[in-house]
DNA sequence: GTGAAAGCGCTAACAG
DNA sequence: CTGTTAGCGCTTTCAC
């Protein structure tokens, strides 16, 4: 095989073999009504010099690429695990996987996704996974599906995990384990997930007696460094709460650092219950109980409704929520005997 | 903002404006010699109609796309932090960042990384990043630069870390806490950086005049469950090692598994020392003392290299290679009471 | 069985 | 200042 300075192209290839690029366009493509000689001819030449069709040029005339474009924010553990489910379902199914990340960016993230499904659609690839997105309503070119929307109500067909209920098994966990001091340690205020969350624990709270205490919510905003500092205003108050529920695994990790840097035992002197069942949950210390949001498998599912919508098949239903579950490790135990 | 059904295209705006494509193309590239009205107009047509201009298309005439590409086989957490430094790189390099992954196909990795960089370079991206690619020596349109390379020699500008430093000062800590003997999980035999941290292990044991033993060496092959089998082999042996040198964190962890499943304590009757310092090593129990590579910083050095490349700016040094260090945690103490 | 020609969406050179 | 034209690499009629 050569090792060309430039792109070889169709044309190149054509060349070398005595065919029009017509021609090389048919062996490539296994169309009919070519000899069989030519063909060989053709193929050695490919071969020869190493060709592969511009996927770009491929594109711009088919307007079908077999490519599935997701768009993530940032590459952090959700994310990156939701991608290894899309790995799973792509594999195996024709399409190729392609990963658009706005790499953290704040601040533009409307404009970054909206402007890249745009660019994007119709050209580069077949259709696209917004993972988180913002913006919902907006009709492309492409089919798009949304995992885990910021606003509930998305116009987009969409996948989820059922936060509601997820919030009120947390919840009902540590009041059964005889908790009543429970603090929550809220995610944003604009998020969907985090409104049912938090509206899952009232709901917890309610069902088993009781009072809502609103000295005892702070908000974390599903951030470390904000929780951390939610975390100490919480366990330093004068009447501590016994546990505390975090919006997300992340912000229970850091809940769980600042009682240990207090002296406090966890779960001894505190329990803590976090949300998702991220990898790093499992492998901390106390390993963290948490509720498992099926990532991989929202990843999964996105992808195969997308690839349903590509290819026209009527889909069953356009809104998913996954089932959540109480993953219990260490984190969470009875409270301290009363004082 | 209009919600087409098919995608909107410069001509589209062109006629909606009453101009020519041409002046459309102009407006949208800032190009000098249109009159503010016109600007203006085409202007309101675009945001009117949510115009984005084709990647496809502009790539195919620009030859031009400030996208790099970034090709990994596979989404796990050393190629998922390698891309977090890649992300921190780009930012404001007015590059975007495109990853794509292989998605844990095996067999055909080889032909698969060969296939995308032919299809992409040249058109779709400016230049790419190959994640531990196996392929090293094929010239393409466009700038590469790898990571960790699967064989030492490669003909590509290369980022890597020093692995026989590192491997050396893995074992030396071990030998200074009074092993003697340390089993080595090997990596895979047909990587580079496996090679070279088996040679650390060697050298630092020459150093110390302690004797190389065939029968402490087993290879891991960077793998889980591969080395649960390699681990579990070397602990059940007659004379047991003191202290293990797996060749990554993730063979390591699978290690101190098995030890615990064992009853073996560690580090009180086996030490473990990894390699990589992944963010699951410092959350794992005990925490692992393991080598740091600065694999983040790898990212960075390879898009920043790349960009280097791509502008045609001369290069300093194509072959980088990385300080590694050790990072002492809880999973080494010296060895139990000789018996 | 094969090739000439048109065109996907866009940009650059050149005329007007 | 604006439009016409050519062409990026490829696929697809449609003549030959």
């Amino acid at each position: 095989m050569q090792q060309p300075r430039t792109r070889v192209t169709i044309r190149d290839v054509a060349e070398h073999a005595g065919v029009s690029v017509a021609t090389v366009s048919k062996v490539i493509n296994q169309r009919y009504g070519v000899a069989a000689d030519t063909m060989a001819r053709v193929q050695a030449v490919i071969s020869e010099l190493g060709y592969e069709a511009s996927l770009v040029a491929q594109s711009l005339r088919n307007h079908r690429t077999n490519v599935i474009g997701i768009l993530v924010a940032d590459l952090e553990p959700f994310s990156t695990e939701l991608l290894k489910g899309a790995a799973d379902a792509i594999r195996g199914s024709g399409f190729e996987l392609v990963v658009y990340s706005a790499g953290g960016r704040t601040g533009d993230v409307v404009g970054w996704e909206r402007r890249y499904l745009s660019r994007l659609s119709g050209t580069l690839v077949d259709g696209a996974v917004l993972v988180t997105p913002t913006v919902v309503d907006v009709q492309y070119g492409a089919p798009v599906v949304a995992v885990d929307p910021h606003t509930g109500s998305s116009s987009f067909p969409t996948v989820d995990a059922d936060s509601l209920r997820g919030a009120r098994l947390a919840t009902q966990h540590l009041l059964s384990l005889g908790h009543r001091r429970i603090a929550l340690l809220a995610g944003r205020a604009d998020l969907q997930s985090a409104r049912l969350r938090e509206q899952g624990y009232r709901e917890a709270l309610a069902a088993a007696g009781v009072p809502f205490d609103d000295s005892l919510v702070r908000v974390g905003g599903y951030d470390a460094e904000l929780s951390m500092l939610a975390a100490h205003e919480l366990l330093t108050a004068p009447r501590r709460p016994t546990a505390v529920f975090a919006a997300n695994d992340v912000t229970a990790i850091a809940t769980i650092d600042v009682a240990l840097a207090l002296g406090l035992r966890v779960p001894g002197d505190l329990s803590v219950v976090g949300f998702d069942n991220i990898p790093e949950s499992a492998l901390c210390t106390p390993p963290l109980t948490t509720v498992n949001q099926p990532i991989r498998t929202m990843g999964e599912r996105a992808v195969e409704m997308l690839i349903q919508l590509i290819r026209e098949q009527p889909v069953e239903r356009t809104h998913l929520t996954l089932a959540t579950e109480l993953v219990v490790r260490g984190s969470a135990a009875p409270p301290p005997a009363a004082p």
